[in-house]
RNA sequence: GGCGACAUCGCCAAGCGGUAAGGCAAAGGUCUGCAAAAUCUUUAUCCCCGGUUCGAAUCCGGGUGUCGCCUCCA
């Protein structure tokens, strides 16, 4: 297997450290919102990253951490008028909501900071008197000049920075990219003792700690977005590195952007939607092909049309899904061959080749065209399992229940109204009919002044 | 100012030196009482200009354009 690593910025043959185990972590969510549409691209993709490695038989042990103390959740609290804690807690609930919602699964461990900051402490004591880190009236800086490797990831130079009109102006910093580990608390922010007095741990920090205890000081894969290469992720190394570590993660995978109608995602320019809005319009499945569709590391544009054509795709699996039966047929034994492992070759090798999600996807129409041709059944299990790694027809079973389900409502209502058009021509004898023929099935109709009610009796 | 990514049919998109996958949309045919589904057929030489090579969408150089990072951000 092939995954681009952006601390070669190549493609490299993966090797776990470990043979038949993979240990990710993924950088989760600051609970501070809920989670916007472009958060769901890295989300579902290393969902997906998790599935495949499963599907080829390892052992994953995937953590996602949850960054409950923060500046913005500081914001929040004061803007909401909540304490920190129960911000905190209302939008992890959403969080986990919404990506149950998306059909995402929930990784192995979910870390919160707040659990981690006596860990946290440990690791700046530790920088500090190793004389990498420096503390100035209860902040503690990471001193970027005294750590060689800073800059590996990023591609970026330490002089740079400086020179960069961007790098924020503080005084008490020896160098304008130094980056907190401690932060002074504020009075009535939330706080915890440390050598340094009250205060926080800066954000940087925790990813390191939480990894370390859930899957070792040196782990396989580390991901996130990409615009959390720097400054994140280059100081997790720095962190990592200055205190002991050989590597923090051996590859590390950036998923792209996500731009609406080509523009970034941003509140003032109106166009930031929440996963929680755009599943009330549209199905998980749809939202899933939109981003598989595209590979992970390109920037992805969101529309409206984009995601009603993704739609239209996904329908046409389901189209096969129920003309074949498919409930009929999933306890069929069966045996691929030769015919359908080329499919399965097929899929396998484009995910192989760092997960080139668009070409697996391609391998799935293939499938559905040739079923279509031989009508073959062992096809819609071959498209069930191969989906099934990308996070389609998950829950088919249940999928295909309720859609009846959703739609007999309707059925009753629409039969329910044909008899009503009888009983304006006083076609007595049909409507007496369609009433009687309803209750043989269960369905019991009231005539009332209101109108015609229904209900179940069984 | 520094660093980087991308540019392939109407739209989305794969392609990683050997002669352009796939999806959506569209048009026509078959099938059908009519629809739907299915099926067959049709639609690009890959932003421009040079170069390397027997051979380039794929490599190199130069343009043009779009986007991103350098500040919290997936």
């Amino acid at each position: 297997m092939n995954i681009y690593n952006t601390l070669s910025n190549r493609k490299e043959e993966f090797k776990p450290i470990t043979q038949g185990k993979v240990k990710m972590y993924v950088c989760g969510p600051t609970v501070y919102n809920y989670f916007h549409i472009g958060n769901a691209r890295p989300l579902i993709f290393f969902d997906v990253v998790k599935n495949f490695f499963e599907y080829l038989g390892n052992e994953v042990t995937f953590v996602r951490n949850i960054t409950d103390i923060d500046d913005k959740l500081i914001q929040r609290s004061i803007e909401e008028n909540i304490p920190v804690s129960e911000i905190a807690a209302k939008y992890t609930k959403a969080f986990f909501e919404d990506c149950r919602a998306l059909e995402i699964s929930p990784a192995d461990h979910h870390p919160k900071a707040t659990e981690y900051i006596n860990d946290m402490i440990d690791l700046i004591k530790e920088l500090v008197e190793k004389n990498i880190a420096y503390e100035v009236n209860g902040d503690v800086y990471f001193s970027v000049s005294d750590f060689p490797g800073y800059g590996k990831l990023s591609g970026k130079k330490i002089d740079d920075l400086k020179a960069g009109a961007r790098v924020e102006a503080n005084k008490q910093k020896k160098h304008p990219a130094d980056f907190t580990l401690w932060k002074k608390a504020k009075s009535g922010e939330p706080n915890w003792s440390s050598p340094w007095g009250e205060g926080r741990p800066g954000w940087h920090t925790e990813c390191v700690v939480m990894s370390r205890k859930l899957l070792g000081k040196t782990f396989d894969i580390h991901g996130g977005g990409i615009d959390l290469i720097f400054p994140h992720h280059e100081n997790e190394i720095a962190q990592a590195e200055a205190s002991g570590n050989k590597n923090l993660a051996n590859y590390w995978m950036h998923n792209g952007y996500l731009n609406i109608e080509g523009e970034k995602m941003s509140k003032s320019l109106n166009n930031f939607f929440t996963a929680r809005d755009i599943l009330k319009k549209y199905d998980a499945e749809s939202i899933r092909f939109f981003f598989l569709s595209k590979h992970y590391r390109s920037p992805i544009d969101f529309n409206e049309s984009i995601i009603i054509e993704s739609k239209q795709a996904v329908k046409n699996f389901y189209n096969i899904l129920k003309e074949s039966d498919y409930l009929s047929i999933k306890d069929n034994k069966f045996e691929y061959s030769d015919v359908h492992l080329k499919y399965k070759d097929e899929f396998i090798s484009a995910m192989n080749n760092d997960f080139n999600t668009a070409k697996a996807i391609s391998v799935l129409f293939d499938i559905t065209k040739t079923y279509n041709k031989t009508k073959d059944p062992i096809y819609i299990h071959l498209l069930i399992e191969l989906g099934n790694v990308l996070g389609f027809f998950m829950n088919i079973e249940e999928k295909l229940n309720n859609e009846i389900s959703d739609i007999s409502n309707e059925l009753i209502d629409l039969i329910i109204n044909y008899r009503i058009s009888f009983k304006k021509e006083k076609n007595w004898k049909m409507a007496d009919a369609i009433r009687n023929d309803l209750k043989k099935i269960g369905v019991v109709l009231k005539d009332t002044p209101e109108g015609t009610e229904w209900s179940i009796e069984k």
